[in-house]
RNA sequence: GGAGGUGUGGCAGAGCGGUCAAAUGCACCGGACUGUAAAUCCGGCGGGCUGAGCCCUACGGUGGUUCGAAUCCAUCCACCUCCA
């Protein structure tokens, strides 16, 4: 999309409305689209990036599909890596010591993000550029000038540092820096508006602050709910072990989405796809009234999520597949095999074959009914397999597959 | 600079000389029910074994006291609070 050509203004505020959950504010976001209609000029787009964390999973792509739909309507939108405030470390970790981020770690961490984000995002036109240069060389003249221009009183109006306070926990002193030098990220790009996810919202305010004490008009700020992850009640997040990593493969993506709870597939709709607002209601209400089968919906929400970060191929393979395991209980197309020597045990093979992290555990597995060999549920850990040329198809649970070969 | 507190399994959090591999909750793993949903119910949840029992390793680290210590003492480390 050239210059010139940007939407109507109304129609730019449907599409950026979209599953938001700040807007500040709207009025001069409106004002800002029509001066950038009028000039031609698209607005600069902001996004900060922890660059230590390069493993992108759904959760994030909330964010960065609201980057895609400025982009979409011309904006020029920028990718911001912050490698010098990872250097600092990260205020919201109890992990006090953060390891630093070498000049490598962060080139490395940028080419990871690159190759994520670019499923999203047009490779073209998206700026990807990195804080430190300039906050390198701020300078501790600089970062004193700029604490010089906040309070105490205002900072202690975020949230989390009050509650830390009140309750008597500690709060390191850069963490007060964090929110200023994410707004200083502001003033150098000159951001008409910065996205965020919800948490974030004190510090990017606390951009609009800066912004106008430095003279400059300050930023609009939209921010995006926190995606909850497949237990359905956690945010997204890797350590939790509730995300779908943007890289996962196809069976992972579709597996995954199919077994997170009704309820929260309407806001992944919303969040992760273009869908229509009214045709997810409108769905909804079928769903409701016992027309439509959920899982059918979802059916459609997993293979929708595989072609986004895959293809269509390869989401047409992981629905097939997933009918096959699960709906007719059949078996994957591919299941590892392994070769075992001489007479094992029952849980010793199990163990070898990845089904099991321990004896006791494979005992377990086998007493509470979980483990089957050519489809017959096995009880007794002691029981001897012959020798033969096929292997043995094991089954641990509803989804783990082994073959084995016992010579 | 001074006074005090805390450190237990993935997390939260009991236990305060034996009956503790350690209550309870969450998470997790099985099973039943299903739509591999959710909810619910049941079982399990350090490891090893010639297995309904035995053994080993575990309650911040080390060293003691005791027939016996997660529990007492000393010391070290870490975190936290209060006073200055």
């Amino acid at each position: 999309m050239s210059s010139g050509e940007f939407a109507p203004v109304d129609d730019q505020i449907n599409l950026l409305r979209r599953g938001t959950v700040d807007l500040v504010d709207e009025e001069q976001l409106r004002a800002k689209l029509a001066r950038s209609r009028e000039t031609g000029k698209p607005l600069t787009v902001k996004t900060g990036f922890d660059p230590s964390t390069p493993d992108l999973h759904l959760g994030h792509t909330v964010l960065i599909r609201k980057m895609k739909h400025f982009q979409d309507l011309g904006h020029r939108v920028i990718f911001l890596i912050g490698d010098f405030t990872a250097m600092i470390g990260d205020p919201s970790g109890k992990n006090a010591t953060r390891p630093q981020l070498s000049a490598e770690d962060v080139a490395a961490n940028s080419e990871t993000y690159q190759r994520q984000i670019f499923h999203l995002l047009d490779r073209e036109t998206t700026v990807i550029d990195y804080n430190s240069r300039w906050l390198g060389e701020l300078g501790s003249e600089g970062m004193v000038r700029l604490a010089g221009r906040y309070t105490l009183a205002r900072m202690m109006e975020r949230e989390d540092f009050r509650a830390r306070f009140e309750s008597n926990q500690s709060i390191s002193l850069h963490e007060l820096l964090y929110p200023l030098v994410q707004a200083y990220d502001s003033i150098a790009l000159e951001a008409d508006v910065e996205l965020g996810g919800h948490d974030q919202i004190f510090n990017l305010l606390v951009g609009r602050d800066l912004m106008k004490e430095e003279g400059l008009e300050p930023q609009v700020v939209l921010t995006v709910p926190l995606l909850v992850g497949t237990d359905g009640v956690n945010k997204m997040s890797k350590s939790l072990g509730n995300a779908i990593a943007v890289e996962d493969p196809p069976q992972e993506i579709y597996g995954k989405t199919m077994s997170i709870g009704d309820e929260l597939m309407w806001e992944w709709y919303l969040l992760l796809t273009d869908e229509p607002e009214e045709e997810i209601a409108e769905r909804r209400g079928r769903v409701e009234a016992g027309e439509l089968h959920p899982m059918a919906v979802k059916k459609e929400l997993a293979r929708h999520l595989v072609t986004e970060y895959h293809d269509e191929a390869a989401a047409e393979q992981a629905a097939a597949e997933f009918e096959k395991v699960f709906s007719g209980g059949g078996v994957p197309n591919e299941v590892p095999l392994f070769a075992l020597a001489g007479s094992s045990t029952l849980p010793d093979i199990l163990i070898a074959a990845d089904l099991a992290p321990s004896k006791r555990e494979a005992r377990r597995l086998i007493q509470q009914g979980a483990v089957s060999i050519d489809g017959e549920r096995v009880s007794d850990p002691a029981i001897e397999l012959a020798g033969r040329e096929e292997p043995y198809l094991f089954k641990v649970g509803k989804r783990r597959f082994a073959r084995v070969r016992v010579e």
